[in-house]
DNA sequence: TCAGTCATGGCACGTCGTGTCATCACTATC
DNA sequence: GATAGTGATGACACGACGTGCCATGACTGA
């Protein structure tokens, strides 16, 4: 495990949203990181692949999990009724183990820096292309499966912005199926306006 | 308009896309491009603001003209109806002017290189972020508004992939109002499966 | 005690992107 | 036709990013 000073990981997360936040992504170099996690700026590319990534640490795995949670969901359930009813407890596992304020100040962070939210896009993108390899595999036909990981992507990030803009008040599950309820009804209103 | 040399915007564009497709986009450097292009490497970057943008010049206007056709919309149509009313039309003017041929190498060169991936997706949220405004200013209420806004570039985006995919075979609109009856399925079917 | 392993430090280097100033072609005005 | 202005380009220096390579030092196991 970790020799020298353990958690040089976890300093380097720290040191670098204290950073981002007091002065800006741009501004903010990584020799400063290094210098208050107390480590140099070599070891810092070995813990991220460049300076973004320091940010979206461990979330590598969130597309593999969605892989092994559709294979245990019923062949029975249909790709809409999958999506109702699993996207809401998948999505409450996802943010395990980080706290509210955690999330709110890496949001901040990402907001302010349209580098980050690039890479916070290719996220969502990763996890639809999850979804979607699912969805195949439950044999859905490729214009189907396309369509409901986007759809189930959608939802899941608009849910996550507005459960974060609340600050967590109705729950995660909640906020999520409150958005699917309005997007159904977006959908399936033939003359909405 | 220009001196020296006319067109060292294009010339540029055309020598960027060939050595991206000839060597990779990380392994083409700046320089290269402009010596291709007979310029040099401080002129690139007064075209463009970086090494990606070289692929995405010309569609900063997207989001203003996305704005301007809502904004000339019968104000009786809902937000719904307006997506599959206006969509293909209004999708099949953004790619005039640029060749059938071009598109495909172009998307090539994006699908080879992450980097570039996440500018597209970035390309997708300012168009969503216009969509939604125009909705707002239409007096749908904020959550509708992101989620039809989310809906139409989703929509627009996998129709655009499929059209391309088939080298361009049934028309944009044609694929994309396919794409929405596909949708309108999907998420009007109580039990798809 | 000794060899192996592994995170880290240190250094050099190529590329990206910017700030700054000089240059040169074209244009307008007298 | 001479002259000043405008705007695109060239040339140079520089800081930051990210990588390759080798050295070092701490921990582990025999």
């Amino acid at each position: 495990m970790g020799r020298w000073q353990p958690g040089a990981r976890e300093r380097l997360e720290q040191a670098a949203l204290d950073l981002f936040l007091e002065q800006g992504f741009t501004e903010t170099t990584v020799p400063q990181i290094t210098a208050r996690a107390g480590l140099t700026t070599r070891t810092f590319f070995r813990h991220f692949a460049d300076k973004r990534e320091v940010l979206f640490a461990g979330e590598e795995s969130v597309p593999e999990r969605v892989a092994r949670l559709m294979a245990q969901a019923p062949p029975s359930l249909g790709p809409m009724e999958l999506i109702t009813e699993g996207l809401a407890p998948a999505a409450a596992e996802i943010f395990q183990g980080r706290s509210l304020d955690y999330l709110l100040r890496r949001r901040a962070a990402i907001d302010a820096e349209p580098a980050l939210h690039e890479r916070e896009l290719r996220k969502f993108s990763l996890m639809s292309a999850a979804l979607e390899q699912g969805f195949r595999d439950r044999g859905v036909d490729d214009l189907t499966a396309q369509l409901a990981a986007e759809i189930a992507v959608t939802a899941f990030r608009i849910a996550v912005t507005r459960w974060l803009n609340q600050h967590g008040d109705p729950d995660l599950p909640a906020t999520i199926n409150q958005t699917l309820a309005a997007m159904r009804h977006l959908t399936n209103t033939p003359s909405l306006g």
